[in-house]
DNA sequence: CGAGGTACCTGACAGC
DNA sequence: TGCTGTCAGGTACCTC
């Protein structure tokens, strides 16, 4: 489900109800989604921690436990977080419950079970899929146009697989790429060396304002809720080309193509991107 | 190293 | 109604 708007919106939600909680227990109901340590590990060192702060790194979800313990979340494509009261029954897909102290569970519900969790101490940054790999974050104030021009060096590769690679930039997926290339006036399968200063700056920048925006309106919902209440996002109002195929575009018109670039589909205005 | 394919899972939806 | 095929917001792992 998520990219990093999204992720945002979910850490903000987890800041405020389970920031202080003490985890009483873990009931994992499928396994494979607990990725490190092993199962009955993974809940011996959860039990009777309690939570500090929720971080983000990319679109990792790091809940910050006390002495220097971190449950690692990814969501990875239907990975929800819901908090519910721990007398309500689980829902068909909850795969990974965290009892709190406070009559309240934290659920991790995954349809396609896909979603990793990851248990680690401060020496164990590499154990957690590839967190300690993330290229640098787009919204960081560090993070400044020159520092984005650099990662193009010597990449070849279109500019659509290059954005979605975690290790180059974190945070992008599916809808953010084309809504930022659209922004930029970019086509997906340009090639990165071939974009003038001009068009990276261009890029730069719409890759900061869509961001931004879809994290004003908490990330974009389909399907899904995405908030820890279970409220929806409401970017996909917003949404400019991605899942607009055949659709005018709403700058000039033109109608909207969708083609598989990198493996993945992607929306483009035929017109309005280069 | 880069690029491209496939695997991991379940469900929704289109078309017949 | 029910079958089949395709697609889905992500990433790991394999091969070339």
């Amino acid at each position: 489900m998520p990219e990093l708007p999204e992720v945002h919106t979910i850490v903000e939600g987890l800041k405020k109800s389970v920031r202080n909680c003490i985890i009483k227990n873990v009931i994992v109901k499928d396994e494979r989604l607990v990725a490190y340590p092993e199962k009955n590990i993974f809940i011996k060192k959860a039990k009777n921690k309690k939570i500090i702060d929720v971080q983000r790194r990319g679109k990792y979800i790091i809940i910050c436990l006390e002495k220097n313990n971190f449950i690692i979340i990814h969501l990875r494509m239907t990975g929800k977080l819901v908090i519910k009261k721990t007398s309500k029954p689980y829902d068909k897909h909850t795969h990974i419950i965290f009892r709190l102290d406070n009559k309240n569970d934290l659920r991790f519900n995954n349809i396609r079970k896909f979603g990793r969790v990851y248990m680690i101490n401060e020496n164990e940054w590499d154990k957690a899929g590839s967190l300690n790999k993330l290229g640098p974050e787009p919204l960081d104030e560090d993070f400044q146009l020159q520092d984005f021009k650099k990662l193009f060096k010597n990449r070849k590769t279109n500019i659509k697989a290059l954005l979605l690679k975690q290790d180059f930039i974190a945070g992008l997926g599916n809808i953010y790429t084309d809504e930022s290339l659209f922004e930029a006036g970019i086509l997906p399968d340009r090639k990165a060396d071939t974009l003038d200063e001009q068009e990276l700056e261009k890029l730069y920048q719409a890759i900061q304002k869509i961001l931004k925006k879809a994290i004003k309106f908490c990330g974009t919902s389909f399907s899904d809720y995405v908030n820890i209440q279970g409220e929806s996002g409401a970017f996909q109002d917003k949404l400019k080309v991605y899942q607009k195929t055949k659709k005018p575009c709403p700058e000039c018109g033109s109608i909207i193509k969708k083609e598989k670039i990198a493996g993945r589909s992607s929306h483009f205005c035929p017109e309005c991107q280069k």
